[in-house]
DNA sequence: TCTTAATAAGTGATTGCACACTTACTAACT
DNA sequence: AGTTAGTAAGTGTGCAATCACTTATTAAGA
């Protein structure tokens, strides 16, 4: 076989890179690192030449998540509700682009035996939470909505992407995550104008 | 060892219990033979007297469930929002008391190889979101509600549920599923309430 | 600017373990 | 005595991880 080196740091990003695809495609449990070698195209001792374990892998893939995930930010003079729009929107967009999270992070075997990974997931959930409950306290305090619960409201949206994008993950992506996501976003909210 | 025999058919209700049992634990991918007959107390050959293959076993699991699941039915002289209501509050009672459905039905591994699963799955998905939906809809005729879409409010209201319960299956229980799940689906409603 | 030593990135073969499932035998009920 | 529910000890497979070894790339000394 005709040897194809690579530099190591650019063969450990391919090797991230496959992993996830694998992830998305067939399930965390069923990537064995045989099939990511085969993917990568390298032979499967070559793997734990750039990866100490398995386990790492999956560090280094939780890592690129984390790291590629979308800053939360926008500018701050729009509405609170049209960031809450925009923010969801791109969430939506980016779990599309990158199908591997909501396999990865709805595995309940990786969650059960990753301790690093549930905690990732436990922050970003408490984060976002506080995020969403900011912003339908700030739209309340200004009047774009009426007197409601910005802590339940945010729960609600929290609960509506996740149900909805575990759905879609299991569902082999059938139906369009985007647009029924910031359709039914747009439905919950339509609930909370002001009188 | 002392033996400790029982009649196939009290052995075979026995290994479902602990199969849905050790499925909610650990994953329904890390429940093994092994552990599954020390759970039930015999041997593991002794699990394949009565089981031909494993395969068969979340097959015993699937048709149990499904024979527990509670009846959709009510007094249909109720407001449909108290049907609903009912309806939502008996599901997840039927969750708290049957943690291995999350794990089972929200998981990519069993979805992607057992067709039947899959199959009864979006069937049991579709009759509630026809169910929702009628509920919504007499609700807003007879002026219960106002002028919303039923069908997206049905949606909603299954994302909600699904989401709620896979993240309280993933964070191994952690909160008061009914509690929360009423208490958001109430906060829901008033939304929707008429004028 | 050519050797040449050092290192980096690969390979095939193997190990050891966990798994689903089988076989040959055995004790307990009727 | 015959059937049934069990056991102990296997089999073969697939897996992560390791091993001894090889080839490509880089860099230093002449």
């Amino acid at each position: 076989m005709t040897r194809q080196r690579k530099p190591a740091a650019e063969r450990k990003e391919q090797i991230v890179d496959e992993a996830m695809r694998l992830a998305a495609e067939l399930g965390p449990d069923r990537m064995t690192t045989q099939k990511l070698a085969d993917a990568v195209g390298i032979s499967q001792a070559a793997i734990f030449r750039h990866f100490p374990s398995k386990k790492e892998i999956w560090q280094a893939v939780a890592a690129r998540i984390g790291s590629t995930m979308p800053a939360k930010i926008m500018q701050s003079d729009a509405p609170a509700m049209e960031r809450l729009r925009a923010i969801v929107a791109r969430q939506f967009a980016f779990i599309v682009k990158t199908p591997a999270i909501p396999a990865i992070l709805y595995s309940r075997e990786l969650h059960a035996e990753n301790e690093a990974l549930r905690e990732k997931f436990a922050t970003m959930q408490a984060r976002r939470h506080a995020l969403f409950t900011s912003l339908f306290q700030s739209a309340i305090d200004v009047g774009d909505l009426k007197e409601i619960n910005a802590e339940d409201a945010a729960a609600l949206t929290l609960a509506l992407i996740q149900g909805l994008s575990m759905r879609w993950s299991l569902e082999q992506r059938r139906f369009d995550l985007v647009a029924e996501g910031t359709r039914l976003l747009e439905f919950q909210l339509s609930g909370y104008a002001a009188a």
